[in-house]
Parts: structure tokens; C-alpha cells; sequence
RNA sequence: GGGCAAGUGGCGGAAUUGGUAUACGCGCUAGUCUUAGGAACUAGUUCUUCACGGAUUGAGGGUUCGAGUCCCUCCUUGCCCACCA
């Protein structure tokens, strides 16, 4: 690694990085001056990072992007006026703090206090400009309170399609008031945005536990490698699904990446059709008709036979007739090698028939139909659909060719409605955990749930000898006596139940009455700029939007959208072009690099080396770069501060006037514009400009350099504070007032255009961008001349400021 | 298999509505200063050619006075989702 040099006694003019980053950190601290206030005149502008998860490794330079592309756009943002929330926090409940505490053998709690701790250095020494009053911790008891809260508004509400919105669950109890309580509790239960009902999930034995899809690889736990099974598990559910078509239709409202828009879009996957039953015939016990729905009704002439689920009713509700049916299917496996086999068992003695034609069409028992999309039974048409075909030619089913029909005209004739369908399930809002919110509802003895009131939250979790999974499939809760003994839940909140609506407590942090109160949500409304990774598309992202939405109806936020504006980084790649991790030791650390080049180098250096929402690799070589950079403005700033002494009047060079001006003109646009890379470029370039004005002699208006020196701030706010103060500012640099592009003095009275002939370049001119056309094309013409000779000119074309072309 | 990105020097990358391709930075080369240089500064650096010139944005074709940019065919790489009927 290339050093930067070391401070030599005498030499004041080396920039010592270390001194100043930290006087200024400690100064920004003590004046409060990245304070947001509620309620200010000034229009607000909240931005926001995604917080991060603090794991035991720390930070490796990948994260601190996002944080410093935020913290670049809050800076510009309050030097133009606004009022800027910039909060930051941790999301802390879940599986990996709670393996890490049991890898190290401490408490969940004390392992991410400790982690905090790791973090909050890290990020303390970027220099990022947070509101660090309004701090929060998802796992902190004022915290979760509000999460359980939410839980239980959620379970107190159902959703009114025709309304479009939630509603109170007590509207519905008066219509089923006539049942037993406990038929009435199973009625409301189909109702409630949360809900308890039962799901497959995928069950180690070996470690005792439940695991999610993604610690899931190959059929086997991916910590021990474990086998892992498919098991039927009572769950609590968010009904995710009832608000799909607000979803959708949000997102024509928001300010996101369209392809961000699309993943999204095609997760909840909307897709239009039609049901239709086919009767059938045989031995089918009290099963009279297999339901279908398809998205290509029009190819129903070409029907040969029905494809139905493992599970389906016919199956299911035939037990003893199918038993050998029932018996086969359970060696089927759920491998990926497995699925894309096609297999297939012909249910004996039950015939489909076709609607129109008549016909008796086989039914098979498969593989490749889902059992939770749809009816979980799909109209085999081997002429049209690959996959049918794939499994007729395995079976040797008859191909019929289809004869395309209008879908109206089957409508009519077979009465049949459009329906729509998503792929979107209901979230299950369950882990058999210790470390997550304590889901507060109590179970009565006569099975009867009783939700928490208001005043028993929050409801805290107890303390555990041990809170490794207990190897019942229940979590660690279900082991301590007086917690099951009081009939609390034993499942616990997933990982993303805090991260769901923490950009609201920002905006009134330690509010005692309310998630977030009436004078804050109405003053801050809402994220104006979100940044974060990608990885959150389908995840975090969709469902803060759902509570968010959910939440609006019950009257506590004030928009529909939790985020005006999303945007993306991309991932900071080893220098191996391989993700940084401990496996490959690639994995380079922030603090090494601040502590070598200071924050401001290190800071810019993130930004320059590439498009903000591009993947690239990180090279560490590169820096010296940006602190290069950094030095020359710091030795620039003694040549600015020499004059100034000598007290002279200086004038401004209108060459370089034009320079600032198109500077202050792409920077802010830059910076806007998310392209942090060019923005830092053209600095860089302003600066070559200053220099070179320099060594010719001429001196350099003070002014000039100080709008320099704003345009910078938001990228390196410590060198820039410095020298701000050095030349006899007395505020701050954050609170300096960004400059702005005077356009009358960016044009220019020569610019250099090109000679095309033909399309070739064979020279070029120096011309005034208001010269006629005429007099441009005459002195053209004797530059080209050689070119020109015994030619005659067919065409000429004249692009005032561009390029001057003859076609021969 | 489906969807979405992207292919430009040794490397990261820049390039408005199609209008002088290779900005800016790293690295490299030479020089200056130095006991020294792995520091700093100065100059040079797409390729080819002694030079004049010629070639060049993954490959091929097209539209145009003019294409990195638009259209078509193909190749490669990355990411996400994967039997959603």
C-alpha cells in the first residue's frame, strides 16, 4: 500500500488528516448542527439510508456507499435551505445476532450492544452528518412496543375490498354474533390482517428448528448441512395478499428504478384469467368437479387431459381410495434436481369432462402443478403449453391440435367470469425464536385469543438460560413455565417486523403516546430520498410499503408511500471481482483507510471510483488518487491565505468564472442526479483549471476559490470546514449557502468545433458560438483545403457549436 | 427456462436530443528535486507506424452527411426470479 507522507516537523502545509477529522467531529457534535427541527419554516427534506444490521464482522468498504452518497446529498441539500432529516440506526432483532450470541456465548443483547458499539466507530470517523438525538435500536423495549402495536392493530383490523381499505375487525362481530365463540373466533380469524393459520415450512430435525427458504441449500441446512424436510406448522400470517393491487398500482406514484418497479411488480404477480370446473366422472367419492384457472382460456379446444397437485381435494378427500397414490407421492422430492423431473400417476377410474366437447380427459396426480397457486389443478393443453407437452410425451398423452377461440364467446357460452390471481403469498410472521418482538397475544385455556391491551406493551421478553432453539419445532419461550403458564405466544416477530416502519419513528423518536405523533408525521409526511441495496426489493422494501399503506388507513401516516424516492447502490466488489467476504479474504476494512488517507479522501474515493448503482471492485491503490486531490486543495488554500495577507485586491479571471459557473452547474446536478462519480470529476477538473491559472502567475480571487470550496463541502467536509474557518469565515461551511450557476457568465466567446468530410474528422476551428453560418463554412473551407481540391461540395451541415460537415 | 442490466485503453470509468470517443483518476514511462524514493512535482501515455497516415467503443449487418449512442442478428458476462398454469 503506497503511504502518504509523513508530517515532517516544520512543514505546515502537509494536511494532517487525523487532527482535522476529529476537531471537526467533535465540533459538529458539540453545536448540534445536523439537528433536525420539527416544525421549522424551512421546507423539509428528509433522506434516509437504510439502517444496517450490525453483524460481528463490522463494516467492510462496501457499506459506508450508501451512507456516504445519503450524507453527500443531506449536505447539499441543507447548504440549499432545506431543513434535513438525516437519522440513522440499527435493525437488531433476528436469526444472525442471535447465532452470533450463540457462536460467542454471550446474551443476544449484550452481542449487539457490542456490535453497535463496533458500528458507531466505524461510522463516527465517514464524518456523516447525522441527527444522532433521534437514534434508534429495533430491539430497544421503547421500540418494539410500538412494533407489537402495530402487530395488534393489525389483528384488530380486516380489509373491506369494496372499501379499499382497512377496517376495525368489530364491524364484523355483530355479523357473526349468532355463532359460539368459538365459531366466531374461526370466522373472525379468516379475516384479520394477522392471522393464524398453517403453512409448510422447512423443519431440521438436527437442529431442532425452523428454517427459512435461503438457509436452505440444496435439501440441507446450510450451517451443518443437515437434511431438511417439509412439515405442516401452525404460523401467524400477515394477509400481505389484500393489499397486492395497492401495491401495484403505488408504484406508478413513486420515484424508483423501473426495473426496480417490475421485480416488484412480478413478485405479486398479477395475472388475469379465468375458473372454470370440469365435472367429472368415476369413482370421485363426494369430489364432483376439479376447479382450474388459466390465463389462455382461448386454447381450450385443445384440452387432453387435467393436471392436478399432490394435495388436491380429489386426493385428499379420498384417503382410502388413493392411498396408494397418496403413498407414491411422498418419495417424490423437493430437490432442484428433483422438480425438474416430471413426474406423473394417473388417478384410476375418474374421468374429466370436457365442457364442449364431451370427451373423457385422463387426470394425473404431478409434480409440476403448485399446490398453492390456483386450485392447485392446471387444463392440460399439450399443443400449446411446453410444460404439458413436456409431460404428455413422458405419458404419452394424446396431442390435440388446438383451435384458438375468442375468449368472449366461451365466456358466454360456458358462463364464465375474468378473475385475477397473484403469485404473492401471505407473509409468515413467525420464527420458533428467542430473539425477535414477542408476538402479545395471550391463548386462553378454552383456545379463545386474547390480543394485549394498550397498556400491558410492551410485552417484554423474558429472560432464558438458554436461547438455543429447543428441538420441538417451538421456540425457547416454549420452555419457560410461567410464560406458557400465562398462555403467552411462544412464537416470536421475524427479523423485518422492525425494519417495516422505522423511518417513522425517526420523525418523533422518543414520543411516549404514539408510534409517531400527530405534529411530527404531519410535518415530515414521508421519506423524500431512501438509499440502499437491492437486495431489499422483494423483502423490507415491499413490506414497509404494505404497513405503511395499512397504517394510512387507520389514519396514522398521511401518504400512501412510506418513500417518495428510492435509489440503489451497487455492491462493492473484492478486487477479485468476487463479493467481499471472509471466505475469499477480500474483504478490506474502512477504518484502515481512513486512518492512511483520512475521511475526505476516503469519502470522495467511494464516490469517484464509479456509477452509484453500479457493482464495481474496490481498489485500495486508488485512493492516494482522491487524497492527492485532497493535498493540492490544502496547499492551493496556503496560496489563497498568502495573498489575503498581503491584503491585495485581486481580481477575477473571466476565463475561469465561466469554469466555476458550469462546475456549480454540473455538481449540483451531479449530486441531484445521483452521479456522484462525475461530479467529483469535474471538481477535480476545476481544481487543474485553478492550478494552471496559478503557475502562470495570476493570482486567484478569493470568492472564486471559496465557491470551490462549497461545491466540495458536501463530498469532504472536514478540509473544507478547515479552510472555510482558515480564511476568516465564522460559521460552519454547513451552514454557507450553496452556490448558485449564474448562466450569463458560462457562455463562452470562442469554442472549437470539428471539420467533418464525409463523416471523417480532418480538422478543426476556433469560433465565436455567435459567428454566421456563412463566414464559419468560408474559414472551414481553407482549413480543409487540401481535402476540398478538384471536389465539389454536395451538401454542407452546419451544427452552431457542435460541427461544421461537407458531404463530396 | 423467464426477466433485467451491461460489454469503451494495462485498470476503474467519461461522453447532453445521434455531432471532435477515450474526460477524470489509478498504473506505467521519462525527467526535476533528493544520501535515497515506495514521497512530491513536471511532461508523456488507445493501438499501429520512423513519419505522413491508418485503425478503434464484444462480433456482423442496417439507417444517417455523421453511430459508443438508433434498428436487426449473434456472442459474452453479471444479477434477480425460477414449473405461478
Amino acid at each position: 500500500m503506497a503511504q502518504v507522507k509523513k508530517n515532517t516537523s516544520q512543514d505546515n502545509q502537509f494536511y494532517d488528516h487525523k487532527k482535522i477529522d476529529s476537531k471537526w467531529q467533535k465540533k459538529w457534535e458539540k453545536d448540534q448542527v445536523y439537528k433536525a427541527t420539527t416544525g421549522s419554516k424551512k421546507q423539509k427534506m428528509y433522506v434516509l439510508s437504510m439502517f444496517p444490521y450490525p453483524s460481528g464482522a463490522g463494516l467492510h468498504v462496501g457499506h459506508p456507499r450508501g451512507y456516504i452518497a445519503a450524507d453527500v446529498y443531506a449536505r447539499l441539500k441543507r447548504m440549499q435551505g432545506f431543513n434535513v432529516l438525516h437519522p440513522m440506526g440499527y435493525d437488531a432483532f433476528g436469526l444472525p445476532a442471535e447465532q452470533y450470541a450463540i457462536q460467542n456465548q454471550v446474551h443476544p443483547r449484550e452481542a449487539v450492544l457490542k456490535n453497535v458499539k463496533t458500528y458507531e466507530k466505524q461510522l463516527e470517523i465517514i464524518g456523516l452528518s447525522y441527527d444522532w438525538s433521534r437514534k434508534i435500536n429495533t430491539t430497544d423495549e421503547d421500540y418494539y412496543k410500538w412494533t407489537q402495536w402495530i402487530f395488534l392493530k393489525l389483528y384488530n383490523h380486516y380489509y373491506d375490498h369494496k372499501a379499499k381499505k382497512a377496517k376495525p375487525i368489530s364491524e364484523l362481530e355483530r355479523k357473526f354474533a349468532h355463532l359460539s365463540q368459538a365459531d366466531k373466533d374461526r370466522e373472525l380469524m379468516k379475516y384479520r390482517l394477522a392471522y393464524e393459520g398453517f403453512s409448510e415450512v422447512n423443519w431440521c430435525e438436527e437442529l431442532g428448528t425452523v428454517l427459512a427458504n435461503d438457509e436452505v441449500i440444496d435439501g440441507k441446512s446450510e450451517r451443518g448441512g443437515y437434511p431438511v424436510v417439509k412439515k405442516m406448522m401452525r404460523q401467524w400470517f400477515l394477509r400481505i395478499t389484500d393489499y397486492a393491487d395497492r401495491l401495484i398500482s403505488g408504484l406508478d406514484t413513486v420515484d424508483f428504478d423501473e426495473s426496480l418497479k417490475t421485480v416488484q411488480k412480478n413478485w405479486i404477480g398479477k395475472s388475469f384469467g379465468h375458473e372454470l370446473e370440469f365435472k367429472l366422472e368415476g369413482e370421485s367419492g363426494e369430489v364432483k368437479g376439479v376447479k382450474i384457472f388459466t390465463t389462455r382460456i382461448d386454447t381450450l379446444s385443445g384440452v387432453t387431459f387435467l393436471a392436478i397437485s399432490k394435495d388436491h381435494d380429489l386426493i385428499s378427500k379420498n384417503p382410502g381410495k388413493f392411498s396408494n397414490i397418496i403413498n407414491q407421492t411422498k418419495s417424490w422430492g423437493t430437490d432442484e434436481k428433483d422438480i425438474k423431473i416430471k413426474r406423473g400417476i394417473i388417478v384410476d377410474n375418474v374421468y374429466a369432462i370436457h365442457p364442449d366437447n364431451k370427451s373423457k380427459l385422463p387426470i394425473y396426480v404431478t409434480n409440476y402443478v403448485l399446490s398453492d397457486y390456483g386450485f392447485g389443478s392446471v387444463m392440460g393443453v399439450p399443443d400449446m403449453d411446453e410444460r404439458d407437452a413436456d409431460f404428455a410425451s413422458v405419458y404419452n398423452i394424446r396431442v390435440k391440435e388446438t383451435i384458438i377461440e375468442k375468449p368472449e364467446s366461451i365466456e358466454k357460452r360456458l358462463g364464465l367470469k375474468k378473475v385475477f390471481k397473484y403469485k404473492i403469498r401471505d407473509a409468515v410472521f413467525a420464527r420458533q425464536r428467542y430473539w425477535g418482538e414477542p408476538i402479545p397475544l395471550k391463548h386462553e385455556s378454552d383456545g379463545h385469543i386474547t390480543p394485549l391491551t394498550e397498556k400491558e406493551l410492551p410485552l417484554k421478553l423474558p429472560k432464558v438460560s438458554s436461547y438455543e432453539p429447543i428441538g420441538s419445532g417451538d421456540s425457547p419461550l416454549a420452555g419457560i413455565k410461567s410464560w406458557v403458564k400465562s398462555g403467552y405466544e411462544t412464537n416470536t416477530m421475524p427479523g423485518w417486523a422492525g425494519s417495516s416502519w422505522y423511518f417513522l419513528r425517526y420523525m418523533d423518536a422518543h414520543n411516549k403516546t404514539a408510534p409517531v405523533g400527530k405534529k411530527a408525521i404531519d410535518y415530515w409526511k414521508q421519506v423524500d430520498m431512501y438509499i440502499g441495496g437491492r437486495e431489499h426489493t422483494t423483502g423490507h422494501l415491499l413490506y414497509s410499503r404494505f404497513w405503511h399503506k395499512f397504517l394510512f388507513d387507520i389514519g396514522l401516516t398521511v401518504t400512501e408511500e412510506p418513500f417518495k424516492a428510492l435509489r440503489n447502490q451497487g455492491m462493492i466488489l473484492g478486487s477479485d471481482n468476487q463479493k467481499m467476504s471472509k471466505r475469499w479474504g477480500n474483504v478490506v476494512n474502512p477504518d484502515d483507510c481512513i486512518n492512511t488517507y483520512g475521511a475526505d479522501a476516503f469519502r470522495m474515493y467511494e464516490m469517484f471510483l464509479g456509477p452509484f448503482d453500479s457493482s464495481l471492485p474496490w481498489s485500495t491503490d486508488g485512493i492516494i488518487g482522491t487524497r492527492r486531490f485532497i493535498d493540492r486543495v490544502w496547499r492551493l488554500s496556503y496560496v489563497i491565505e498568502s495573498q489575503n495577507l498581503q491584503n491585495k485586491k485581486i481580481k477575477t479571471n473571466p476565463q475561469l468564472i465561466s469554469k466555476i459557473n458550469k462546475t456549480i452547474k454540473k455538481v449540483t446536478d451531479d449530486i441531484e442526479g445521483f452521479a456522484f462519480n462525475t461530479a467529483v470529476s469535474s471538481l477535480m477538473i476545476l481544481l487543474n483549471d485553478f492550478e494552471e491559472i496559478q503557475q502562470k502567475g495570476e493570482q486567484i480571487n478569493q470568492n472564486d476559490f471559496l465557491d470551490f470550496i462549497k461545491l466540495l463541502a458536501p463530498f469532504a467536509p472536514h478540509i473544507t470546514d478547515e479552510i472555510w474557518i482558515n480564511l476568516k469565515n465564522k460559521n460552519s461551511i454547513n451552514v454557507a449557502t450553496w452556490p448558485v450557476c449564474d448562466s450569463k457568465k458560462v457562455l463562452e466567446d470562442v469554442v472549437k468545433i470539428g471539420i467533418q468530410i464525409n463523416g471523417k474528422l480532418r480538422g478543426d476551428i476556433q469560433v465565436s458560438p455567435d459567428s454566421l453560418e456563412k463566414e464559419v463554412v468560408e474559414e472551414a473551407k481553407k482549413i480543409v483545403k487540401n481535402h476540398l481540391e478538384g471536389k465539389v461540395i454536395k451538401k454542407t451541415i452546419y451544427i452552431k457549436g457542435k460541427i461544421i460537415s461537407f458531404v463530396l
